[in-house]
DNA sequence: CTCCTTGTCTACCATTTGGTAGACAAGGCT
DNA sequence: AGCCTTGTCTACCAAATGGTAGACAAGGAG
């Protein structure tokens, strides 16, 4: 029990949000997964939209701070793209979670998406912007850079999050099979990207 | 008032499962939508995990419809992948909802999202037979046919239904940019295929 | 020691939810 | 006419839900 309780509140309301929804998630649930009472959790949380609002602002920091980790390290052109994509499947190997919450979120609207969006959006320009430059140059064949990487990130989403899904694919939920994806999701990009 | 009433029931309990969630939409919220009480849906469907598994149904038969249909009037090779991508456009064009509502299935978790994909199976060995054969005719360039096929409909899922996400990435919900996205999805496409 | 702050808890509450029981009107059948 | 089926409705109900009010224990400050 070395985590504050506030963090360990957000830590099981980001993997309840992402796995079972909002609606699908009650306080009660919470606090019963936390072992304590759901006036705890309103006691660090004004109300359950409040709590939503801050496993946003936390699940949108880590993300970005991942991402941006990512890039300082990866040389220029294609290897961009692929710490990207790399950076994004160990957050799905390590947190699961998280990508299924991002969805969910995008799926509850505004107030929600837009917060999201909002503190997304300077990745989202900062990455378009590379593709752009990229494609000016004519190191990547041209593509609405923005769609581009609505695309990417829709195939991301979906191969490292629905399971189910992916079983009827033939993928099991597995480590091995996550990684094969991966390398799967960068050749297609690469086949799609190259001059 | 042509429809009859189960029909008009499933059909807007698609469009709010498919919006606003299953737990998110109360049979109360669907009756007064309808004009009716629900006693008179419990009527038809004699609880709400009966409704969603009528929807189910009928929406797995109506995509499998749309495109067993679209298949039949294209051409082999690349033209097929196109027509595919064009038909699940068409049907977010009509019925915007429908992918909305697979993804939340796919969210729900079994049973529903089992059922669900039991009826969509046929349509998946099919497709991923084909993509092996033109692969090995040396058609199509080499990729895991299941995995591409995922990654495809994570695509045309994303690309058509996440309207917020869409907004930050720059393109608004009209049909003009969902023609310019699904343009732009057959051209990435085309270009991770061609040989 | 006394007082105040902090964090968690017990006790409630109004509303909403999925579902049951049964009344009732409209037609078709004998 | 009398009766039964079909479809919709009113009247409830028990459980769950988000949230309020306030008791209480622990510990630091004066």
């Amino acid at each position: 029990m070395t985590e504050k309780t506030p963090e360990r509140i957000l830590e099981v309301a980001m993997r309840a949000f992402g796995t079972r929804g909002y609606d699908g998630t009650s306080l009660d649930d919470l606090a019963r997964e936390l072992g304590i009472r759901k006036q705890t959790i309103l006691y660090w949380f004004p109300s359950k939209d409040a709590l939503l609002e801050a496993v946003v602002d936390r699940s949108a920091d880590e993300v970005t701070g991942r991402l941006v980790r990512a890039l300082e390290g990866a040389d220029g052109g294609f290897g961009r793209v692929e710490a990207m994509v790399r950076a994004m499947f160990r957050l799905a190997a390590r947190h699961p979670a998280t990508l299924g919450f991002f969805r969910e979120v995008a799926r509850l609207g505004p107030p929600a998406s837009t917060r999201l969006l909002e503190r997304l959006q300077p990745l989202i320009e900062r990455a378009s912007a590379f593709l752009e430059a990229e494609m000016a140059a004519g190191r990547m064949r041209r593509h609405d850079p923005r769609l581009l990487l609505l695309a990417a990130y829709s195939m991301v989403t979906g191969m490292a999050t629905e399971v189910d899904v992916l079983r009827a694919f033939g993928e099991e939920p597995t480590l091995p099979s996550l990684l094969h994806r991966r390398d799967e999701l960068v050749s297609l990009l690469r086949a799609a990207l190259q001059p």
